[in-house]
DNA sequence: TTGAAAGCGCTAACAC
DNA sequence: GTGTTAGCGCTTTCAA
C-alpha cells in the first residue's frame, strides 16, 4: 500500500507497471477485443495493484459515448417517485446504463435548470416525468438527439415517447363508481396543484364525469406542506363540520385520505354506508389501516420499468423497435372505504 | 429553429456563430476573466440562438474539476434517506456543486461497485452512509483524494469525516426512558439486520442498557419486506399472542411501531398504562395518528446538511477549517405512548 | 481584452 | 494479439 496517491493514476501508471501499451491495457479494461490471457492477467494485476479507477471523463470524451440516463423528477419525498425510480433501477441493472437523477420541486424553471445541467453530461437518454415542459426544455430535449422518455402521464403530446396512465380517465373512472355506488354529495381534497398537473387533471376528470351525471362537487379544500396524514385529518374535520351532509370524500392522494379515514373512524362514521372515502396512487405503506381505503394503482414500479425499457431498446445496435407510447391503465381497488355500484 | 442537429453543437460553431474565437466564447459562458460587454452580448445571442449547451465532459478533462458529488445511500425506499438528500440539496443548491446518487441496497459488494462507478467519475467530494464499509471500498475512498464524509452514525472510526448520531446511545436513552418510566416487560421488533448497522447497534445498545438494570428482552421479532405499517400491526398481534405479559414494545422504525399502535388501540389496549410503545426516526409523516408515538429523531435533515458543508468548506480556496466530527444528539420525544418516569 | 498553442486521459482506426 | 497515431471539446497558459 503506497500512500502519496495525490495525483489520481492514469492508464499510462498501469501500462508501466505491467509493461503493456497503454492501448492494450485499455482493452483488456474495457473487456474489448481480443487479448491474450497472459497479458490480460498481467494488466488486470497491475491496475488491481496500483488500485487504478478508471476516468470516465476522458473514456466518455473520446468515444463519445456516455452511459448515462437522465432521470428527472419533481421530488423525491413523495415516495411516488422513489418508486418509479426503483423500477427504472430494475431494468438498468442488467445494463451499463446508470441512472442519474435531478429533482425539480414541480418549479418549471428549475426543470429547465436541472435539465440543462444534466445534458451537459452529454447522457444516452433522458426519463422525464410529465407532459407539460417549458418550451425551452421542449427545445432541449429535441436538440439533445437521444431516446427521450415523458412518464407518468398519457395526456398529451410528448417529445419523443411517453410511458404512464391517463389522470384525467383516472378521474373519470373513481367519478363513475363513486356514482355507481350511489354517492351524491361529493367532497375533494387535495394539494394546491397549479404546478401538479397530474393531480389537476385527474380533479379534471372527476368533476367532468360527476357533470355528465348532474353532479357537482359538493365542497373543495387544498394544503400544502405538513404532514399529510396530519393535514388528512384536519381538513376533513373541517370539510365535515362545514358541510355535514357529504356522503362521499375523495382525496387526492392516499396520505392524506389515510388521514381522513382515521379520523373518521375514531368518530365512529359508518365508512362506507354513512360516508365513503377514496384515495390515489395504491400506496403499498398504507396497508395496515384499520380499514383498507379505496384507490387506484398509480403503476410506478411498470412505468419505470417500461420507460427504462424502452431507452434500453432504443440504445442498442440497430436500435430495437419498441412501442413508444405506452398507456397503463390502473385498476379502482375499492378497499373497505367504497361499495360497490 | 434548424433541425439538424444530429451532430452536438460545439464552443466551435458558436465561435463561428459569433466570429468570435473559443478561447473568448468560453470566458464569456463561464464568466471568467474581463470581456467586453459588446463581445460578451454577441457570444451570448449566438450561443442562445443555437441552443448551444456546453459539454462538461470535455470541461472536466481540460480542467481537471468535477462540480459532483457522489452521495451513496443504502436505499431511496425507506424515507430516511430522501430527507438527507433534501438536506444536501439545500446546501449544495447555493454552490456549484451537483450531487450525484448511488443506491447500495444495503449490500456491500453493491456499496463497493457503485462507489467505483461514481469515483470513476472523479467527483469532488463524497458523502456515504454508514462507517462500515469492505476495504476495498474504505481503499477507494482514501485514494480518491477527495473530501469524504461517512454520514447517520459516529460508533467508530470514519476514514475522514463524520456527521452523524451515535445510535448504540439512542439505543441506550430510549432503554432508560423505558426503564425509569417502571416498564419491565419489554418487547423488541425490527427489521432482520444483519447489513442494516445502525439499526443493529441500537438494538445493542439497547439490550445493553437494560441489561444494566438487571433486565432482558422478554421476546422479539424480526421482519422483511412487505408493508411496514401491515407488518407492525402482524407482529405486535403475534408477540402478544405468545407473551401477553409484555408492558413494553421497543419498535426498530417509526412505521411498525405505527402499525403495533393501530392495532393496540383497536384492541382497546390503555396506552401507555398497561402497555407502552417506541419507535425510532421521528418521521414527520406519521403526525396524524391517533396517538402520536414515542420516538427519537434521526437527525436526518440536520445530517445531511451538516454534511454538504463540511464538503463545501473543504473545497473552498483555501479549504476552510471545519469541525469534521459532528455527533449530534437526538432527543427522545414522548409523545402519548410512553410514560415519564 | 483577446487569441494561439498545448494537452487533459482516454479510445477509434488503423498498422503491424 | 499488440502497438501507434490522432484526436474527442474543452481550458490552461502564455503571448500579443
Amino acid at each position: 500500500m503506497t500512500v502519496e496517491n495525490k495525483r489520481p493514476l492514469t492508464l499510462r501508471d498501469v501500462s508501466e507497471a505491467s509493461g503493456v501499451s497503454e492501448m492494450t491495457v485499455s482493452r483488456v479494461l474495457r473487456n474489448r477485443g481480443d487479448v491474450s490471457e497472459a497479458t490480460r492477467a498481467r494488466v488486470l494485476a497491475a491496475a488491481k495493484a496500483l488500485g487504478y479507477v478508471p476516468n470516465k471523463i476522458a473514456g466518455a470524451l473520446a468515444s463519445n459515448r456516455v452511459n448515462l440516463i437522465a432521470v428527472i423528477i419533481p421530488s423525491l419525498s413523495n415516495m411516488v417517485f422513489p418508486e418509479v425510480l426503483t423500477g427504472i433501477n430494475r431494468v438498468l441493472e442488467d445494463t451499463e446504463l446508470q441512472p442519474v437523477v435531478g429533482v425539480t420541486d414541480y418549479l418549471p424553471e428549475k426543470e429547465e435548470r436541472v435539465l440543462y445541467e444534466i445534458l451537459s453530461w452529454r447522457p444516452s437518454g433522458v426519463i422525464i416525468a410529465g407532459l407539460e415542459h417549458s418550451d425551452a426544455a421542449r427545445a432541449m430535449l429535441k436538440a439533445a438527439g437521444i431516446p427521450v422518455v415523458e412518464i407518468m402521464d398519457t395526456d398529451g403530446k410528448p417529445v419523443d415517447a411517453m410511458v404512464g396512465i391517463s389522470h384525467r380517465r383516472a378521474g373519470r373512472e373513481m367519478a363513475r363508481a363513486i356514482v355507481e355506488a350511489g354517492y351524491r354529495r361529493i367532497g375533494f381534497m387535495g394539494t394546491k396543484m397549479p404546478l401538479d398537473h397530474r393531480a389537476r387533471k385527474r380533479f379534471e376528470g372527476f368533476t367532468e364525469k360527476l357533470a355528465k351525471h348532474g353532479i357537482e362537487i359538493a365542497d373543495r379544500a387544498f394544503y400544502s406542506g405538513g404532514s399529510a396524514l396530519a393535514k388528512g385529518r384536519e381538513m376533513t374535520a373541517q370539510m365535515l363540520a362545514r358541510s355535514p351532509d357529504l356522503d362521499f370524500l375523495y382525496y387526492s392522494n392516499d396520505m392524506i385520505g389515510a388521514g381522513g379515514l382515521l379520523y373518521l373512524l375514531e368518530k365512529g362514521y359508518d365508512i362506507p354506508g354513512r360516508i365513503g372515502l377514496a384515495g390515489f396512487n395504491g400506496v403499498e405503506l398504507l396497508q395496515g389501516l384499520p380499514r383498507q381505503l379505496a384507490t387506484m394503482d398509480a403503476c410506478r414500479l411498470e412505468i419505470g420499468r417500461k420507460a427504462a425499457e424502452i431507452i434500453v431498446a432504443r440504445l442498442e445496435t440497430p436500435p430495437r423497435e419498441v412501442e413508444n407510447q405506452v398507456v397503463l391503465t390502473p385498476k379502482i381497488s375499492y378497499g373497505d372505504t367504497l361499495k360497490r355500484g
